[in-house]
DNA sequence: CGGGGGTTTGATACTAATCAATAGATGTGG
DNA sequence: CCACATCTATTGATTAGTATCAAACCCCCG
């Protein structure tokens, strides 16, 4: 009996595979809010997309068909000014939902700053989907309030604080949004460029770097690898972040 | 019977006046997600307060034990640093539902910058009411992804624009967020000093006062008093605000 | 080895901040 | 109702911080 009912599952899982009953980033997501036993359910509605660096799989103003959780790589989420101007809102890594904070169609752009691969879901498909899982619903309005808080905290950012509060303000919470440890590890990996970084904090690829040397030269941080940075005095960092500095 | 079943209920009333029951700014805010049915519980959980000029009535950092909903008058929400620069996140008028964008402690003050009515919920009890509401739950989703979508906006704004653009944003925004009616009233209140305009736009009173006059000079606006407004050229000032100007 | 994107560093320009003074608005008490 | 005190707004002069323009450097990759 057991058996009978267990064997057909794994026949369908062989015959095509379900992407979300081994995904080994449901917790660190939304995901985890659905039950093993509703996972089919999610999985139906789930493709698995790769993207390369460079693509761009969200275009702010089209309309807003699908939403995305991000398993690996990084994701840069921006919008622009028409004559180029470019503001990063945020860096999405794995476990990041993408497609909150949106109408009918995107309000921002996503692309690929290195290889990514995501879980698209229809969005008319997933909404509907949450009528029978409050839960799932539960985890999204959370996952949106925490999405508040970090956006107004990138407003008191670019509203108040200088250069180098700015990049102090970076470097600890880049660090700390990769380094699930605590403490976070020292050495961080910058998968962005000094450019892109710039669009992050509403300044310039000069101002970005030159802080950088700054730091460098005060004895505040080490960069081994222009996408390496080792934060050697963290406690001065968090300070400067703070605007203590 | 049916006077049997309403009679008691309107005598209730009188004793202990149900403050949602009445309420004329319910439609506008996420308590239309409530239905007249279920209206009582609501409002058993509802205390209605007035604070006066000044008043801030919720501190960052402060444990987060209540949500409020505005029912008058206007509310600047905002964060500060040790230093004491501020950084105003956002004004909330009538409607606005506060508290999203919150974990167990306040992560913004929230101020009155005029005579404010709010409705006071507990946040656990809410919370727990949100169980039972499930269209309440949607419709708090759905708001805070509008705040998302705004909160992104700003973003772009203080990373992005010039002081001259910023402006123009402004009164664009705080015209179409007053003036419900399409097109907007050309005549705008602004309840804020210009000090708050400053720290909400990422400038100094200075250079908000100058852009005013500047926008006087060129013809764009009239200001018949210190805290109103005409937009004369609003087409130009949402031209100025996109970023084209 | 050469090319090209990304980065660093330097010189200069410009926007908005700061400092300062005046003017206008608001409110209070005589 | 007016005079005074206080707060807010405007305008001007100067400064500072960051952007812009320009050149050299580095590193990766073909």
């Amino acid at each position: 009996m057991l058996a009978r009912t267990i064997r057909p599952m794994l026949l369908a899982v062989a015959s095509a595979p379900e992407p979300c009953a081994d995904c080994d980033i449901r917790q660190k997501s939304v995901c985890s809010a659905v039950s093993d036993r509703d996972l089919h359910r999610l999985a139906s509605i789930t493709l698995v997309k790769d993207y390369p660096k460079g693509k761009i799989f969200i275009e702010e103003g089209e309309p807003a068909t699908d939403f995305f959780n991000v398993t690996s790589g990084t994701v840069k989420l921006f919008k622009m000014l028409p004559d180029g101007r470019q503001q990063i809102t945020g860096f999405a890594t794995v476990g990041h939902f993408l497609g909150l904070g949106v109408a009918d169609t995107y309000t921002f752009s996503a692309e690929a700053i290195e290889p990514v691969t995501v879980c698209r879901f229809s969005r008319s498909k997933l909404t509907k989907l949450l009528d029978d899982f409050p839960a799932l619903e539960k985890r999204l309005l959370e996952t949106a309030c925490n999405e508040l808080v970090m956006a107004n905290n990138q407003i008191l950012m670019l509203g108040r604080k200088t250069a180098r509060e700015r990049v102090a303000s970076f470097l600890v919470s880049w660090s700390e949004s990769t380094s699930p440890c605590d403490p976070p590890a020292a050495r961080l990996h910058l998968p962005m460029t000094r450019g892109e970084i710039a669009d992050h904090l509403g300044l310039t690829i000069e101002t970005v770097s030159r802080t950088f040397s700054r730091f460098r030269a005060e004895g505040r941080i080490r960069t081994p690898t222009t996408t390496d940075v080792v934060l050697i005095d963290r406690p001065w960092l968090e300070h400067v972040a703070a605007g203590e500095g």
